[in-house]
DNA sequence: GTGCACAAAACTGTATACAATAAGGCAATA
DNA sequence: TATTGCCTTATTGTATACAGTTTTGTGCAC
């Protein structure tokens, strides 16, 4: 059927059948920011492009919903979430208790192995941004977190990184401040040096004072950007 | 078809239509121990005792499992999560990361309304401890943990900790010790007198050496209660 | 021209029917 | 008697139909 291919530019281009996950094909595309917070993901819409029935989609909204990643209003449907200003500023407070200490922890625990993991992320996150491939740089980035959250060996605590690094992307949409390209490219640079040589101490202070950069690009003033709410109340589609 | 009353005695003795919400009711039973780890979860078997369909059990047993109260496995079905010794550990070391801080955070803000509350807590889990009521007093004994993180005003934060008291009350029912009351029953008084004099040093202590405290009354060697994973692959139901 | 009311359309919430997969039992054979 | 293979049964995965709610559009009155 050759019906609305115009949101199939926002997601994968399912070739007719299942490309993977659905869970997984939303997180991805609202982590490159090809779905923007506050857009409406309509279940017709997308059972229609991923061809499957709307039971399966709204299992997949309901998981992402679970992970915050959209927000579900009864009799109303399904949105990208919108992170207020104050749930960002919590989300980076989580963050910086959470991730310094989880980067020493790395360090400690690093291989040979996991190292070349960490290199090859970092090689992956430059030729996305070479590539002018931005969204993927940002998801690249915070996959970056994620990895060290699993090297360093605790699920539980890399299951709330991953939480929190998911919910940054959001915010990273909405309130990120410079168009240029990630200012941290050296952040991560740094910190994979400073996991070569297992230097907990230096990990735990570069992954502190990379987050509060992130933080500082962010503008988080109250009556900052109030288009976003805006648009999800007058726009209901990214055209 | 008068087909199993039995599990009635586990779940609430819902009046023939809604009770209330079905993932509530389940977490509850899970917390107070009335749902063992491992207990399968059927979908027709709920369907049948809330009179609702196999859609809105599904939805439920979803929303469950992503809060790692349940595990789904493909095609087999629902069951209560038997967290490992592993995870059990992890699951402290978060706690023990998280509690302490936002107990401070919670100290600093304290209001005479959320005192009032944390007394009226402690007093309801004295009732249920004095009326026997084992598996209410664990209950309300992880809500105290929560009521403390919702005070602190860091709603990211305090999502963490709600997922790992749910979790905490899995390990406590395979893991635990002493079969006598609560232990901390003091420890919780203890807190509260710091919350009083709104003493942010104290009460981190406090929390810090009563999660010491739980973990100290665990069973967490390696070799202990094989019964658990054997339960989870040979026995199907604990009849 | 503006505002309100009513109706129609679109969408979500729920139930149920069917398909697919895994578990358990029975029989046949070694 | 133990084991293996197949078949039956039970349970989950998916699709679809219907009911309820929200939204939207139209028309009428002011």
């Amino acid at each position: 059927m050759n019906k609305a291919p115009k949101e199939q530019f926002f997601l994968q281009p399912v070739v007719n059948g299942s490309s993977g996950d659905l869970v997984t094909d939303l997180s991805v595309a609202i982590y490159e920011h090809r779905l923007l917070p506050g857009t409406k993901l309509g279940e017709d819409e997308l059972s229609d492009i991923y061809n499957v029935s709307r039971t399966v989609v709204r299992a997949a909204l309901q998981a992402l919903s679970h992970l915050q990643l959209v927000e579900l209003r009864r009799n109303r449907g399904a949105f990208v979430s919108q992170p207020t200003v104050r749930e960002a500023r919590e989300i980076f407070e989580a963050r910086a208790l959470l991730e310094p200490r989880t980067a020493r922890s790395a360090a400690e625990r690093m291989t040979d192995a996991a190292l070349a993991r960490l290199e090859a992320h970092i090689e992956a996150e430059h030729e996305a941004i070479h590539a002018g491939e931005q969204g993927k740089a940002v998801r690249l980035s915070g996959q970056f977190h994620i990895e060290i959250s699993h090297i360093a060996d605790q699920a539980t605590i890399a299951e709330f990184i991953e939480r929190l690094v998911a919910r940054s992307s959001l915010i990273v949409a909405i309130y990120w401040r410079r168009q240029s390209a990630l200012c941290d490219k050296h952040a991560h640079h740094a910190l994979v040096e400073a996991f070569r040589r297992k230097d907990g101490a230096e990990a735990e202070a570069l992954m502190k004072s990379h987050l509060l950069d992130i933080l500082s690009a962010l503008d988080l003033r109250e009556t900052a950007k109030p288009q976003t709410s805006l648009k999800s109340i007058l726009g209901k589609s990214p055209d």
